[in-house]
DNA sequence: ATGGCCAAGATACTTGGA
């Protein structure tokens, strides 16, 4: 079974390179955030021609989420029961005997702004649902854009990035909590090579010079994380005419 | 030279992203 994440950083725009990575790369389940469109414009037809069954919750102008899979999911969840929360960011599903949920974390914008304290909030009842949810289900994948990268080797540059959002403290506390239920990051099972990321700046040549940041992820209960064969991420579609600023992550696991 | 972005929605700029 291969899942996969990727921001696609609007699904209108980015249409036609998830048609051909879903062609190319074959995964059961792909895991979309910041498709950026409302429900009735999502291209569930041009999905489907792919072979894919969708499962959406999107708004307008910003974040929204979906999954694109091979069979189709159940026991669907959107948003986090707790959370009074209007911004679309999360939506699960049960694959098989795979609960998947996928997230589109908040960004926090600046350690000094509202949306920072907003983020930690999140991040908070995130943990406590996923408490419960791991209670449940032996076979759980979290994944998605997280907005944390948690450890300085997932950083170009940590001394420029200290104290940052995305790279403080207590951003990367809040992610250490989740991993302490119970979950692993699926990257740091296998060797890796040194300076990948998932998400390169649009400006400043990012990617060209490597600058970036590891802050899309992929997190394995226990029972899953024994099955993982490799984790990956496909810098390739970062070379793209018109690309997102994330690339993919994908997992294969031996069930 | 160490930097010059991108998407969406409303207009020729603002907001948000990361």
């Amino acid at each position: 079974m291969k899942i996969a994440t990727w921001n696609v950083n609007s699904l209108k725009v980015r249409l036609q390179h998830v048609l051909d990575w879903l062609a190319l790369n074959q995964p059961d389940v792909l895991c979309l955030q910041e498709t950026k469109l409302q429900d009735e414009n999502f291209p569930i037809e041009e999905i489907a021609a792919a072979g894919y069954q969708t499962i959406y919750s999107g708004q307008k102008t910003y974040n929204g989420v979906a999954l694109l899979s091979k069979q189709p999911g159940f026991e669907i969840v959107s948003g986090i029961p707790d959370l009074d929360d209007a911004q679309k960011r999360v939506l699960g599903a049960v694959y098989g005997d795979v609960r998947v949920i996928c997230v589109y974390v908040p960004n926090g914008q600046h350690v000094t702004s509202e949306k920072y304290q907003y983020k930690l909030k999140w991040l908070a009842a995130l943990r406590d649902w996923m408490r419960d949810m791991l209670a449940k289900h032996q076979k759980l994948v979290l994944l998605g854009d997280f907005n944390i990268a948690p450890e300085e080797c997932d950083v170009h540059d940590p001394k420029l990035w200290e104290g940052q959002v995305l790279f403080s403290v207590p951003e990367r506390e809040a992610f250490r909590e989740v991993l302490e239920l119970g979950l692993t990051d699926s990257f740091r099972l296998f060797e890796q090579a040194e300076k990948s990321f998932t998400w390169w700046d649009y400006r400043m040549m990012a990617f060209r010079r490597n600058m970036g940041l590891r802050i899309d992820h992929i997190l394995l209960s226990g029972d899953l994380a024994k099955t993982c064969t490799a984790c990956v991420i496909d810098k390739a579609t970062r070379r793209l005419e018109r690309p997102s600023d994330h690339a993919p992550v994908m997992v294969e696991l031996g069930i």
